[in-house]
DNA sequence: TGCGAGATAATGTATAGGCATATAATTGGC
DNA sequence: GCCAATTATATGCCTATACATTATCTCGCA
């Protein structure tokens, strides 16, 4: 099996950029070699003609094909061995990984901008607010040990005038102490704390549940009917932050996750 | 050589290279320099001390701080850029992105390896299996306007003597032909065509719905029970793979999604 | 035959420099 | 004073090289 069957695409002359396409003729033309590199080496992978556990070109052997130096081929390779994509060991080569579960990027936007995707009026209310410590309940969802002061929320977000979105919220006023005298009129318990720790590491489960009765009256569902369960736990620099369970009516909404094998990992800066 | 012993020189200084207002440092030190620049900086974001918007040092700078190269710095700063946690604009600067989602990670395994979590005995069984030309609905499902011959199949796993989770799958037997003979006796569908097609790029849609009649009976709950669903369409080099629709009981069963700056954006070998 | 000492092959990391490109800031011409 | 041209800055991308690390292979020698 000849193995450059995909190597036609050599530079020609090094140093010499093709025109500034002046208006994209073809598809996407990746405009530097090492994002050509990835391309062609993920084609192969996704496209199967390089199967699990197959050996790879070395990187000599794709300074070659390439023309390039090793640091180019080595940028590649080092990206597609931490998106797990591939295998590296040394003295070896590098082998194309087999997925034991994929993984999926899920994107978890603001409720805000979920019900303004839907082109309806976003409003929320405050539905309770109070101050307690943590009983042992709440700051195992906390994930914490600590007997923290809480913020206590329940929360109801509307698109239209239905109910969307029932949400309840725990936040420890002693890493965001702001909390206590915030007032949630005009922004969201969830986006107001994201204006305060904006980068934080948090665990998702999601999962399908009936309403009780009270979540029912609030949704103006069905008492039983399914609804979609978000519960998240945030944490910043080792102390959690807050707790928050996202209620969804069942068909109103839907999260989507994306499995791709590298590149648009990250929200896009619009 | 004069040129090595600089270098010598530099690595013996490098160790002691001040750690830029870095406070927690008793974590264990990462062996390579490039890591302990990108565990820097982002402690310097999780933390909060770098908000969003801030522009962060310019490469020239952290040059110095680390007595490093601009190629080393550079491949942390393109890296963290690539992960969505900084954006940088020429001549301006590198800044701290404001995350207007977030994204998590979704790790989405077999099932069989599901219900081995669970410590209970996996099984499964074919309920329907038929070979059909895509009407239009299915053709939609699977996101193709070809009219293609598909194998269509409908499936249940169990864990213990629970029904675990209830499976209808499109299968594009043009691009899977050996899917229209194999028996799906020992591995099951999804297992098979993860080895077939081991690398793919797929949508997946989390909702929560009732279950049907049909379903309920399968799945040995109330009729209008809840069930979390999640369809997944995947494509392999343009052409559709398969459309598989997972309907798991309820309270059964939770997804567990991690949202992690960077790092382990992929799943790690065994 | 067994086995330890290289030789070798591949990746991992880092340096120093280069040109290219986009854009903010400054300057020059009018 | 305003707009255009230039310059400076910071990133983007690439090269060529060097040395370190690690695992595999091979060869010489007892």
């Amino acid at each position: 099996m000849k193995k450059n069957e995909n190597a036609e695409s050599l530079r020609s002359v090094k140093g010499k950029a093709a025109a500034p396409q002046g208006k994209e003729r073809t598809r996407k033309v990746p405009a530097s070699l090492h994002q050509r590199i990835l391309g062609d080496i993920q084609g192969n992978i996704l496209s199967g003609r390089w199967g699990p556990g197959q050996r790879i070109p070395v990187e000599h052997e794709l300074m070659r094909q390439y023309r390039c130096s090793r640091m180019t081929v080595n940028k590649v390779l080092t990206q597609m061995a931490q998106a797990g994509m591939i295998e590296r060991r040394r003295k070896v080569g590098s082998f194309v990984r087999r997925p034991q579960s994929q993984s999926a990027v899920l994107s978890i936007p603001d409720i805000k901008a979920e019900v303004d995707a839907l082109n309806l009026p976003y409003r929320f209310e405050i539905l309770k607010r109070s101050k307690r410590a943590a009983s042992r309940e709440l700051r195992a969802l906390l994930g914490t040990d600590e007997s923290v002061p809480l913020l206590e929320l329940v929360c109801r977000h509307f698109a239209g005038d239905q109910p969307f979105c029932l949400e309840y919220r725990l936040v420890n006023l002693q890493a965001v102490p702001a909390a206590a005298t915030a007032d949630f009129d005009e922004t969201s318990p969830g986006a107001w704390l994201l204006r305060q720790v904006p980068w934080n590491v948090a665990d998702n489960r999601i999962r399908a549940t009936g309403a009780n009765a009270d979540e029912a009256a609030r949704l103006q569902v069905k008492s039983g009917s399914p609804c979609l369960v978000v519960e998240r736990t945030t944490r910043a620099a080792q102390s959690p932050i807050t707790f928050v369970r996202l209620t969804y009516p069942g068909n109103l909404h839907e999260l989507i996750a994306t499995f791709t094998p590298l590149g648009a990992s990250a929200p896009q800066p619009a």
